[in-house]
DNA sequence: CGTGGGTTTGACTATACTCAACTACGGTGG
DNA sequence: CCACCGTAGTTGAGTATAGTCAAACCCACG
């Protein structure tokens, strides 16, 4: 979600945001979009019966909000403590605004595209280890682990975690020590994990089938 | 996705496309984006093992393809027969487009932005009987049902929906037929339904109740 | 008329959910 | 500084829902 155009020729200003701080909400008319530069934010839609279906977390560098002139589909809110840009829309929409500066917006917009359409084939015909491990290996893509130790610190709740995956809480836990029983994992401190390289998987998980075996 | 703005004023042709065919891959690089004039399109992602994620149908008037600039994160197929417009994407991406050029391009992602974001909601912490009548719900508020009888004619195969919904197609069977028995489904030939209107389920899940009791 | 793909039904199994108790950590106040 | 409390997270037992394997079925097609 990272624009790949400088957005930073529009109007724009930094905000802070506590964490649970809700940036906007379901149904608001959009007012402006959003590039993060430090923390975490979730893109959510809140169930009638308050249930929460995280659709994505936003990671330093990500642009979100640029679903325009319509109500919007989704709430924003801060899973950490957070610093954003924020890039206000005028009402006279974009007319100011060069091409480069449109692509910059699609772009952002189609990734997010992206991101939804991994998340929904992430989720589809997965058992809960093979989304947990889809989602540590993104997430350790996209904000890097420790050199040292190859530790990861993912800046959501476990809940967060739960409701991006579509996992109830307690079956996430139990995945989370099924993994680290399976060797994929290491609980480094309370919350820091080390994943196994992805190299090393194949032979940790021959030694599981013979030692069943 | 059907794009607010008069997107005729850009260079455009129709195409017919027979049921099956490949629209575009995912990978690939975009040439084009289309509006389905007829028939019915699937958006989906094929994983590596065979399975596939259907992420939207594109109704006539649905606009699609627009997530521009990048590999295409999903394919488009036609899932029926159809005809649509198609809307070449020049090399010197949109310098000759308007403002509300880019602004129906924008809307059209935003709304293909909101499609996915509900379609992760209908799945997400839902039976399988829920997510069918959401389903069909759906497709019965875009596409219309006949007035005589309120049937409803899906143009996708139960395959295709069971894709979609992300069941086992013997999971889908087995749900109609239950909603069939509850009363809030009807077959009226082989491949039209008639939905039992919102006002009267109500009633029918009491009298399901009180017959259990 | 025969064949074949898509669909329906059946029996069994596996996986994740629910309910519930317990633990560990972080923040607060004495 | 330590004790307390509340929240977040973990673990356990039993259950329910959808998946898998397998077979019958039906319509559309050649």
């Amino acid at each position: 979600m990272a624009g790949k155009t400088d957005l930073d020729c529009l109007r724009h200003w930094r905000v802070e945001i506590p964490k649970g701080r809700v940036i906007y909400d379901a149904g608001e008319a959009p007012k402006a979009f959003y590039r993060v530069e430090m923390g975490c934010v979730r893109l959510q839609v809140n169930g009638d019966d308050g249930r929460r279906q995280i659709l994505a977390f936003c990671l330093p560098g990500d642009v979100f909000g640029v679903d325009l002139e319509r109500p919007r589909a989704m709430a924003a809110e801060a899973a950490a403590a957070s610093e954003l840009t924020r890039f206000p829309i005028s009402e006279r929409l974009g007319a100011a605004w060069r091409p480069e500066d449109w692509a910059g917006v699609v772009d952002a917009s189609s990734k997010l595209v992206g991101v939804l359409a991994a998340h929904l084939m992430g989720l589809a015909h997965a058992s809960a280890e093979e989304r947990l491990m889809w989602f540590l290996d993104g997430l350790a893509a996209r904000q890097g682990v420790n050199r040292a130790n190859g530790a990861l610190r993912p800046p959501m709740s476990r809940r967060d975690i739960a409701d991006f995956l579509n996992l109830a809480p307690e079956t996430l836990s139990r995945t989370f020590s099924r993994l680290v029983a399976q060797g994929l994992l290491e609980r480094v401190d309370r919350r820091q994990i080390a994943l196994r390289p992805r190299s090393l998987r194949a032979s940790v998980r021959d030694q599981e089938l013979r030692s069943a075996a």
